[in-house]
DNA sequence: CTCATGTCGATACACTGTATTGCTTCGCTG
DNA sequence: CAGCGAAGCAATACAGTGTATCGACATGAG
């Protein structure tokens, strides 16, 4: 259980706060995943013994907390567009360019409810943003249900962009990447419409795949708040 | 060593393939989460050295993939109803089913590209649903949007059981749950809306959540397979 | 100056994924 | 049947992980 009260610093000024830990964790973070940050490697960029962290972080898993807590604040908007429509999608659209700059984001997202206070401004900012405009119980399901799309938007783009990166090939050839085996498989008649799927389809840009999704549930939120 | 435990030649209790590995990660998996499958125990579970895993897995990622395609047999619907929405819902549904069964998939879901062969097939039989329905590049957003919907939602009400289960307490109370200070935030009056949701909202079950959203996300479908 | 306290670095432990090594046993050839 | 090559498999080894514990040292109080 994370505490996000920051524990009463040392009698002396320490080099060391919260803040440059989950820094550090985060530039370790950004080029190498989530799997190069060790409370190790970790300390050591801050000349630091490991065991030092833990007066200030009890446990690893409170780190990710922090760390995906204080990528939040890139997320928060800094105005308030009056439309909620523009809002949420403004919203998303931040979400996901936070996404790509730190890519480990995308496997934290989702993982664990998100009570930091920049998550939490960030969700008062579109709950707000729909305030008012159906019952409460609709807003939440509002709010819900873009989040969990972009969630699994991104997840999936993440994921994409990985495979990609990992083969070195544009998905155009990704059936070709993933070795023998999916060719194969797509050969063998099973399965029709993912063949042509992957043979016929137009590979669209991810951003506008993304925008395009999220233009489809905002529709649907809008009938819901908004009845004809 | 008497005459009597000579012989037992064979004593070769495991034919062990891949399926066995397999099976026996899952069952790990499945009372211990991600975290309690290490190589080693799933070599002790099957009576077998570390090692020998390695001649029918190269990779610990890799038996996560596996896995992953082992439960999407689960998923698989085995009729197909002609309804593409019945279709698409009923596959969420299992999806659901399958990631409550399986709590460990959550953590998985939209991780990576998914090629197995069941993972295959459940893509198939969805993109089958709704071929000629529109366009390709249609269905193909119709179906990406979906199911970014799904692993979106599921994780999010598996990181709720989690905090839940953590806790002892329902989610009525997890603001007391998760100690002081998420309350002592939301009184800060930081966060009004926010705070208006938490103490006056009505705590829907996870099910008629996931299926509100589901039915929404559906209607944006609908409305874009066959334009008015 | 002495003593208590509490901070911090070092050490330690149990465990991880995986490479390497060396044995053992089997089937083939002469 | 003797011997040998090869192949499968167990054990060992290594570098690394998160975290508990312990001992030294510095700093404050009396």
């Amino acid at each position: 259980m994370t505490v996000w009260d920051r524990p009463e610093p040392p009698t002396r000024p320490a080099p060391l706060d919260r803040e440059r830990i989950v820094a550090a964790a985060i530039a370790l973070a950004d080029e190498g995943g989530l799997e190069a940050v060790s409370l190790r490697k970790v300390a050591a960029q801050l000349d630091v013994g490991p065991m030092r962290l833990y007066g200030y972080i009890s446990t690893k898993e409170e780190l990710f907390d922090l760390m995906v807590d204080e990528v939040y604040a890139e997320i928060l908007p800094e105005g308030r567009p009056d439309d909620w429509r523009e809002m949420l999608r403004i919203h998303a659209e931040r979400t996901r360019r936070t996404t790509l700059r730190h890519e480990w984001l995308a496997d934290l997202l989702g993982g664990r409810p998100t009570l930091g206070p920049n998550a939490l401004a960030v969700t008062e900012s579109t709950l707000a943003a729909l305030d008012g405009l159906a019952d409460l119980d609709t807003v939440m399901r509002a709010v819900e249900t873009v989040s969990a799309y972009i969630t699994g938007a991104l997840r999936r783009e993440i994921a994409n962009v990985r495979a990609e990166r990992a083969t070195g090939l544009s998905k155009r050839d990704w059936q070709r990447a993933y070795g023998p085996h999916v060719k194969r498989m797509l050969d063998t008649g099973r399965f029709p419409a993912l063949a042509k799927a992957v043979y016929d389809g137009t590979d669209v840009d991810a951003e506008t795949s993304f925008a395009t999704g999220l233009d489809w549930v905002l529709d649907a939120v809008a009938a819901k708040l908004t009845p004809a």
